[in-house]
DNA sequence: ATTCAGATTAGATTGATTCTAATTTGTTGA
DNA sequence: TCAACAAATTAGAATCAATCTAATCTGAAT
């Protein structure tokens, strides 16, 4: 059961990326995987590092976080100006940003498809299709 | 022809905006808005005013750029942690971005759908669907 | 020409992120 | 087990885009 095994599973998570399994590393991977998909900026984790009196730097989490979506275990989502989130949903799937509230929701890739996409320019290659649905409150 | 007057086009477009036509806008509009679309940020906008001896600080820049959003004849694309873009073309369309090259690209509307969105969470109604085509270079 | 709300400005400030240089820690091999 | 070294972490400084502030200026209406 997976649940039941979560220091190893991240453990092993780490490893296979090739992330040297330090103390900080692995922690801040628990409040991560650990409990459902995500999103989560810097200074978010970091403080939820600190409540969990884990003592880590800022500039870990940010080294942290970059290595993790480098290594495909981490998804950047950038919706927002001057902020980033990181989105631990790495499968196939979209976005819902309320921009009122500067939440984000994922939306599942099964209930969207993008047809016709135009091919690449020359010399590129398409590396993601984000679709990002913007919703305002209803009221307004 | 619209390309004769182009001095009295900008003027209007900021007066049926309900800005009132002072000489930085004037000035800040004719570039954005003469010679096609494009995408700037505030920094590149207030380096071409410079370059073009207007003088005009950051500030009015950064001011300008929001208004004209605001006044929707101008549009911000967030698709790079830290930096917000601007596009002049406000029709419906969507974008290709060069990671590698910060190089963002329109691709029109008619080149791309997408299929069944889900319906927005209870309370809130869609403001924008924004496609974003992420590109990497073709060799790495 | 006068008036004044609205616009512009320089410069300070903020907030997120990155950098730096020193210290600590995993890992490897003796 | 331990020495040695590369890799990781750290506090704090630095950077960068963006926003704010309070003073000054200007367009538009009389």
């Amino acid at each position: 059961m997976t649940a039941a095994r979560p220091y190893t599973d991240v453990l092993d998570r780490l490893k296979s990326a090739g992330l040297r399994p330090t103390r900080q590393r692995l922690a801040l991977a628990k409040l991560l995987f650990e409990g459902g998909d995500r999103h989560v900026t810097a200074e978010q984790l970091h403080g939820e590092a600190q409540a969990a009196d884990i003592r880590v730097s800022l500039a870990t989490v940010y080294n942290a976080l970059h290595q993790f979506t480098e290594a495909d275990i981490l998804r950047e989502v950038v919706v927002e100006p001057g902020r980033s989130y990181f989105d631990t949903n790495i499968t196939d799937h979209h976005h819902f940003f309320h921009e009122d509230e500067s939440n984000l929701m994922d939306i599942p890739a099964d209930s969207l498809s993008v047809e016709n996409l135009p091919k690449a320019p020359a010399g590129t290659e398409v590396k993601r299709v984000d679709v990002i649905i913007r919703l305002k409150s209803d009221d307004s």
